[in-house]
DNA sequence: AAACTTTCTGACCATCTGGTAAAAAGACTA
DNA sequence: TAGTCTTTTTACCAGATGGTCAGAAAGTTT
């Protein structure tokens, strides 16, 4: 699974093949295919595998906290996921960009369970005057671009800065905290 | 260049083949290759030719208008183009994943000689007080990623959305245009 | 009409790729 | 030790794919 998200967030799905991973893993192709059904099944086992991981902080987004403190903390885990976790950002980008082919269900079900009842949140902390009012899908679609985006486009982001160092993150959590904070303050 | 445009946007460069831009064009695939010289010389001519129609409405930014306008009017064109050539930016979007092997020049020469320049009419408004201040490089990628978002990851707006008119189009200017204007006002 | 140039096609090839078959090599148990 | 089950490797295949080539059409010039 290591090898197969190093492998699959570089090129993509069709971009790599079973022997790339299969050497990248350290075995032989078709021992590599002992144990998975197939290319298709190794990029869907490893879809589903990181959905969770990739969404846990958005579930962390709690009712009872202070809203503005939750969208900072949001924000802030979700640059550092790009940071810390670049190539599952990749993979993920991967596959939506090319119309999901092999997750719907993941899209459709989990996904959208999960954001609709966040959306209900924001939703309510804007009518109880806590935050400005807004569409709460379109504040988190732009939550996940904005931040996404240093590891999507991280080649972009690393030419135009003019920097290799670490420190774009950091600009990033700071610059993205203020536009969303003073964005919203009711 | 309009079936090459159409294939490679929808499937990524590795995964579109010569023979399905032939057939889209109309045409047999040694008559394709007649008119290119391979594969990827399809696939540089259409980022380039491309790149400065991408690049135009940041090229628009003037630095005489009054900056709110400015960045507004940015924003909604960035809107307006990904609802109008989603394809094109898929295919920049694909490109740059993973991670632009076949334009780097395209990076590191028109595109940051643009971006540094426009960076550099963002930071002046800043000093003049009619912006607040922030990192202007990251707020041109903020602006990119938002837009963007609409066009790359379509699929998944959509299934959130739970709609198919061009009505999140609308939605998305307006919930951007009130984002960005808020978090900039000085 | 002949000569010549440009455009296009069918047949073909070398290579790559996902996947399989079968047997070898280990590991475990009676 | 012999037998059985699991894991791994070697050899291989069928189809796809990027690309080539000789020559046929089609068009243009002389």
């Amino acid at each position: 699974m290591e090898a197969a998200l190093e492998v699959f967030s570089t090129y993509g799905y069709r971009g790599s093949t079973v022997d790339q991973i299969a050497t990248q893993a350290g075995m032989s192709k078709p021992n590599l295919l002992y144990y998975f059904d197939g290319k298709t099944a190794i990029h869907v086992a490893l879809l589903e595998r990181l959905m969770s991981t990739w969404l846990a902080p958005l579930r962390a987004i709690s009712e009872d906290g202070d809203p503005m403190d939750e969208i900072r903390t949001y924000v802030r885990a979700k640059v550092k996921m790009s940071r810390d976790h670049p190539r599952e950002s990749r993979l993920f980008a991967n596959e939506i960009l090319q119309g999901a082919p092999h997750i719907p269900s993941l899209l459709t079900g989990e996904l959208k369970e999960l954001v609709d009842q966040k959306a209900g949140i924001l939703k309510g902390w804007m009518t109880a005057g806590k935050l400005a009012p807004c569409d709460p899908y379109h504040l988190i679609f732009s939550i996940w671009a904005t931040t996404q985006h240093y590891a999507d486009f991280d080649v972009q982001v690393r030419t135009l800065l003019g920097t290799d160092s670490d420190q774009r993150f950091e600009e990033a959590s700071t610059f993205l905290e203020t536009l969303f904070l003073r964005g919203l303050k009711p």
